[in-house]
RNA sequence: GGAGAAUUCGCCUAGUGGCCUAUGGCGCGCGCUUGGAAAGCGCGUUGGGUGAAAGCCCUCGGGGGUUCGAAUCCCCCAUUCUCCGCCA
């Protein structure tokens, strides 16, 4: 949710954001006219509310005489209380319906545009030269007995799959080495629940316009996350956190759940795009003034750990128009897909300064002993998908693949993966 | 799934319709005392909303209700604990 005090004193800056997203400006007008009435009637109702309590105090100590005519009145008075009370209330309501309708203001600096206007800011490593035909990422894993999708799609249907053998070694490679990274770096381990409240999905920002994203359970009235974000922002819901020294660190790992509803025949390959998948998350609770400085650093972590894995990327800075609700700056990371001659997301990292926050009233002590609201960042670190990048990048003639020096602690000193006998 | 008990300020706790503007302790902060400390003594210590301010309003797990008036009575929900049942 957006800032109210930003909202009374700047609300050209809220419009101008709105605008830069293609979101609804007049949304901005309609808060403001819903806040100067909630104020009104709020005012209203308190001032009854003062005489109610006065006078009925009265009632205690008066004659016994008296009691019959300041009770009458009470009961005058209870019933336009009761009704100011309603009014004040619907107002409120009618308020935050609109505020919730409003997406994160945008950092001034992000780039305008749609999906296609994202800003390059940096390519990095030196994609691969095959001196032979190099294979996609679902024929290596069939070869070396590493991915198996048939029987993925049999047991569950399509964007299934299991990961076997090293492939599945791999991926837990993969995850302890950036657990160890996120570890070394501060970050607190932790494994979330997977499936959450709706106040905590609607708090995170994940049902709005992607609520047909999101596997619902109404049995149990439990949604199934698609990100362990969800479960790690809602942690330190409705406290008070103490950032006295410095940001708040945790590195969440789960199984992740997608519907995928609005990417029907896109990817379809593989398991670039799959219902069921693993991610490390790091997440970060800051002070306001230092979000920005902490979305540098969550973007360096993603690098070294993309560097780790030898792996060709590009980082990019995504366009107004193509941020999530909640993110006012998102960067996103793309490792080099040979057989796809493509980047192809790996990390995303978005600040969601204190719009997360706000939702799920998570607030910090301030040096002068004040209550604020904290700032909330979120960036991958690893995920099953990374699978597709190691496979395909560290690929050799002979059909085996290399797997990066980082990563041959975790898997056992093995140097490359290769068919069996 | 069934039965019972509980939920009050960071922690523990008092509190059965108006004197609750919520008690006491621990912890924490400030001060006094002291050569310095401990002990002792005094003061302070949940959050939120609104207002230019004084102030006012809300906050006893959450939401409704009864009442002139609710921490207190009633209903629903959540969570925790105990016992029973079930259990890959």
């Amino acid at each position: 949710m957006i800032d109210p005090n930003l909202l009374r004193e700047n609300p050209d800056a809220i419009k101008a954001s709105q605008k830069a997203r293609g979101a609804s400006e007049a949304l901005v007008d309609q808060a403001v006219a819903a806040d100067k009435a909630w104020r009104k009637a709020l005012v209203d109702f308190e001032n009854l509310r003062a005489e109610q309590n006065s006078k009925s105090k009265l009632v205690a100590s008066a004659a016994k005489e008296d009691k019959p005519a300041l009770i009458a009145a009470g009961q005058a008075l209870a019933a336009q209380v009761k009704s100011a009370e309603a009014q004040a209330n619907a107002e409120e309501e009618q308020l935050q319906k609109i505020l919730w309708q409003i997406e994160n203001v945008v950092i001034p600096s992000v780039p305008v545009g749609g999906e296609d206007d994202f800003v390059v800011i940096r390519e990095e490593g030196t994609k691969p030269q095959f001196a032979f035909k190099a294979q996609d990422h679902v024929a290596l894993g069939e070869s070396l007995d590493l991915i198996d999708i048939e029987r993925g799609a049999k047991i569950s249907g399509s964007r299934f799959y299991f990961l076997k053998g090293w492939g599945a070694r791999l991926e837990l490679a993969l995850m302890n080495m950036a657990l160890d990274k996120a570890a070394n770096a501060g970050f607190t381990a932790l494994i979330t629940p997977t499936l959450v409240k709706p106040e905590v999905m609607a708090g995170t920002g994940f049902l709005g316009a992607h609520a047909d994203e999101i596997y619902y359970l109404p049995a149990d009235d439990l949604y199934l996350t698609g990100t362990s974000e969800v479960a790690l922002a809602g942690y330190h819901s409705n406290e008070i956190i103490d950032l006295s020294n410095g940001p708040v660190r945790y590195a969440g790992w789960s199984t992740c759940y997608r519907r995928e509803a609005g990417s029907h025949g896109k990817d379809t390959r593989g398991i670039l795009r799959v219902h069921q998948f693993n991610k490390l998350e790091m997440f970060s609770y800051v002070a306001p003034e230092d979000a920005e400085a902490e979305h540098e650093r969550l973007r360096a972590w993603q690098e070294e750990m993309l560097k780790a894995c030898e792996l060709p990327y590009r980082v990019i800075d995504i366009a107004a128009g193509d941020l999530g609700s909640s993110a006012a700056r998102k960067y996103d990371i793309e490792a080099w897909v040979p057989t796809q001659e493509t980047y192809r997301e790996l990390t995303s990292t978005s600040n969601c300064t204190t719009f997360q926050a706000r939702r799920l009233n998570i607030r910090y002590r301030k040096q002068d002993g004040k209550t604020a609201t904290a700032a909330t960042l979120n960036g991958t670190l690893a995920t099953t998908r990374w699978l597709v990048a190691i496979l395909e990048n560290h690929q050799q003639a002979d059909g085996s693949v290399r797997v990066p020096a980082a990563l041959r602690p975790y898997l056992g000193g093995i140097e490359v993966i290769e068919q069996k006998g």
